[in-house]
RNA sequence: GCGCGCUUAGCUCAGUUGGUUAGAGCACCUCGUUUACACCGAGGGGGUCAGGAGUUCGAAUCUCUUAGCGCGCACCA
């Protein structure tokens, strides 16, 4: 008997030792597990930002996943659970910048020294993440760890770039209009943007008092950029004008706007008339390429007016509005002012305004390019069917029609940013380079090319590119290694539904297009981690909960399991520290349970038969019911309600019942009674410590080393508890 | 506009293909402490399963519908 045993359950005395001992039994490392071991089983971890501190929502995805791998490796599965940090080029170099009160200005012609302070800061952030997801029992393979922006990856992201460049995926967009983002000077994606939904005037007016039809706009300002005005085909009250084209004076600006006839236009909209304005809107882009409009940059990327803008030129936005109204009020232009609604874009990371403008040297991936490798189908087209045949499944399932939907109205992916932190993309241009954007005038290339004055392209890459190679990336890809062939295409991806357009959808895209094959089968989606009042957990709101604080409180084992239960696939889960007391008091549960059924019993010797009574031998078969039906649940991702279940009947079946009726045998019973109910609860004991082990390794491991049992190993590569997996101990 | 969810006990949520008296945790109430555990045990109260209609021998579960809440995408002249 263990003195430990006599004092309650310290997970603090425990945790950390236990996890050495793993660590150093190199368990978690698949070419290190016993023998038994043979069929691989694969997940990535998906990498936490190296911005700052472990958060709820990594918690919970590091308990979900270490169960996963701890069951398949008791399973006797070779399993392998590869760690690693993102760079998250746009957040980290914000919050640098933010938190260090750093201007870049200050770095004008030193570069590489601001990204040198950038990156050291974010590996002595990685530093801090990476002991934190140690004091969650993650059972990750360290030795295989990788970050999106190391050599490996460096390398992985440019060859990726080039295949996809010389495949023409990849293009660059000549003044294609783009995502800007005035607060953060950045170029951002499509998925990137928010709507924050306000109220706001809609103007009705004219350009002139000579001009024929009214129009509508919520941005007057912009209007001084108009070419065009749009209207439909078959709009009566219009065709007399279509094809004429007005000169005009609007706000000191001339104007030639010219009256096109395009489908796309409502006629019941707003006056039925649309005024065009090519530079700054996608839809208006579209119907000047239709009609071969001129397009005017009218805002710079401070987001003000520029020269082309006349008297309005150094305005900021809301100030040129002003004037303008001020303006169509003055010369009685104006006809009808209302209140709308309206979708306002904003930065997600900056929470800066939206500009659509035109930009030169800006790369974007082509989704709807047929490609001659992949069978003539698109991007579009690849990443519809790796969900549409069945071979990737997404959990739950509704999740797949929300991605199915995306996919439909997706836009090619630009992928250029004006950050520095992060993969500068692998082209290269004799500097200074041409004003008319030739089509020659830049190289795509690994390295500088051959002759002088070429410089590099100053933009990285959207995070989510290197990102979304990570399945195969961290396995060594583009070399062909024995991991890559071993462990691609990986198990399982889990992660949280926030990311499934981002990330879980890049993947794909790009795993189809590199390696020709999915990137993982099932995609298990957990939800956001919310606090009791059912607000999303974030700093500005104060009600972050730190993780590495409840496990100081009450222990990783009781975090994991607070994690867990009631936590449904795919839904918002409320965290409170109630939860974390109550897992505290299982797991001392499970301490107490142990001590008296190791004082009570004896070593077992499972081929010596014991006769069991009726009463024990039902005890058994029930328990073994209930476990199959655990690894049911298992199997199905259904991690709640597996682990809600060992809960209820540990407490409330095993210590309850069949303890409490095992006294009265064990102290006055016959010697038959006796040795039925110590083997019962014995073996109840020892097949519950395995199955409990997934969700809580540390107590459990830590039982296990004093459980008498011949020739155990640590209960990490024990067999699991179901029968069907049961070999001789 | 297109699409997807949710509404079950005071709170947080389960409830698989329709099948006895609808479950759990927390909270609450009563009783109990000399021998595994008060981080405990025994017992208890509490629900028109959002409203309505339908299918069925039978509906929390399937269909339609109303209301409220939430989410994704698009539009946003």
């Amino acid at each position: 008997m263990n003195e430990k045993l006599l004092k309650p359950y310290n997970p603090k005395e425990t945790e950390a030792r236990i996890y050495k001992q793993w660590e150093e039994s190199g368990y978690f490392n698949p070419d290190k597990l016993p023998e038994r071991h043979k069929e691989a089983f694969s997940m990535v971890l998906p990498p936490p930002n190296v911005t700052g501190i472990l958060h709820m929502g990594s918690a919970l995805m590091l308990a979900v996943q270490d169960i996963i791998i701890r069951f398949e490796r008791m399973r006797g599965k070779k399993t392998l659970w590869i760690p690693g940090t993102d760079h998250a080029s746009i957040a980290t170099e914000t919050r640098f910048i933010k938190e260090k009160k750093i201007s870049k200005r200050d770095f004008t012609e030193k570069r590489d020294e601001f990204v040198e302070l950038v990156n050291d800061y974010a590996l002595s952030n990685q530093k801090v993440i990476i002991e934190q997801m140690r004091t969650m029992g993650a059972s990750l393979d360290w030795s295989r760890a990788a970050y999106t922006l190391d050599n490996e990856r460096k390398t992985a992201v440019t060859e990726a770039f080039i295949k996809m460049y010389e495949s023409e995926l990849i293009y660059m967009g000549k003044g294609k209009i783009v995502n800007w983002d005035v607060k953060g000077q950045t170029v951002v994606s499509d998925d990137e943007i928010e709507y924050e939904s306000v109220k706001t005037p809609l103007y009705t007016f004219r350009y002139s008092k000579d001009f024929p039809l009214p129009i509508s706009s919520t941005r007057p300002e912009t209007k001084v950029g108009d070419t065009a005005v749009a209207v439909h085909p078959d709009d009566e009250r219009y065709r007399q004008f279509i094809g004429k084209t007005f000169k005009i004076n609007f706000v000191d600006t001339e104007l030639n706007i010219k009256i096109i006839a395009d489908p796309s236009v409502e006629p019941d909209f707003g006056t039925g008339a649309l005024g065009v304005t090519p530079a700054h809107s996608k839809i208006d882009e579209d119907i000047a390429s239709r009609h071969n409009l001129e397009s005017v940059q009218i805002i710079d990327e401070l987001g003000r007016m520029n020269e082309k803008a006349g008297s309005l030129k150094g305005k900021k936005i809301l100030e040129a509005r002003e004037i303008v109204v001020q303006y169509l009020k003055d010369n009685s232009l104006l006809e009808k002012e209302e209140v709308v609604d309206q979708n306002k874009p904003k930065a997600q990371r900056s929470g800066g305004i939206i500009e659509e403008l035109p930009k030169r040297h800006q790369f974007f991936v082509n989704v709807n390019k047929p490609i001659k490798e992949r069978g003539g189908k698109t991007l579009k087209e690849l990443m519809r069917e790796s969900v549409t045949s069945g071979k990737i499944k997404i959990l739950p399932e509704r999740f797949e029609k929300i991605y199915l939907n995306w996919i439909d109205n997706l836009r090619d992916w630009s992928i250029s940013r004006q950050i520095w932190y992060g993969h500068q993309l692998p082209v290269w241009y004799k500097y200074p380079a041409p004003t008319d954007d030739s089509t020659d005038f830049f190289k795509v290339s690994k390295i500088k090319p051959e002759g002088s004055g070429w410089k590099q392209f100053e933009d990285t890459l959207d995070t989510w590119f290197s990102s979304g190679l990570w399945s195969f990336s961290t396995l060594g890809w583009p070399e062909k290694t024995e991991d890559f062939k071993n462990y691609h295409p990986t198990n399982v991806l889990e992660t949280a539904y926030d990311i499934l357009f981002f990330w879980v959808a890049r993947m794909i895209l790009m795993s189809q297009f590199l390696i020709g094959d999915v990137p993982f089968r099932t995609v298990y989606l957990h939800g956001l981690v919310r606090d009791e009042k059912n607000r999303k957990i974030s700093k500005s709101l104060g009600n972050n909960i730190d993780p590495a604080e409840m496990i100081k409180q009450f222990g990783a084992d009781a975090m994991r399991m607070a994690m867990v239960i009631g936590t449904s696939p795919g839904n918002d889960s409320k965290i409170s520290t109630d939860k974390f007391k109550a897992y505290k008091h299982f797991a001392n549960k499970i301490w107490n349970v142990s001590r008296f059924v190791l004082t009570n019993s004896e070593e077992i010797d499972y081929s010596n038969k014991v006769t069991l009574s009726t009463e024990d031998r039902e005890y058994v078969e029930e328990f073994e019911k209930i476990i199959d039906d655990i690894t049911d649940d298992m199997d199905n991702f259904k991690f709640y309600m597996a682990a809600e279940k060992l809960y209820h009947y540990f407490w409330h079946s095993f210590a309850d019942i069949i303890i409490e009726k095992s006294k009265e045998k064990i102290w006055n019973g016959t010697a038959e009674e006796k040795a039925s109910a110590q083997w019962t609860i014995f073996h109840i004991l020892e097949r519950s410590l395995r199955a409990l082990h997934p969700f809580m390794p540390f107590v459990t491991e830590e039982i296990w080393s004093m459980v008498p049992i011949k020739n155990k190993k640590m209960i990490i590569v024990e067999s699991w508890a179901n029968k069907k997996y049961d070999h001789k101990i």
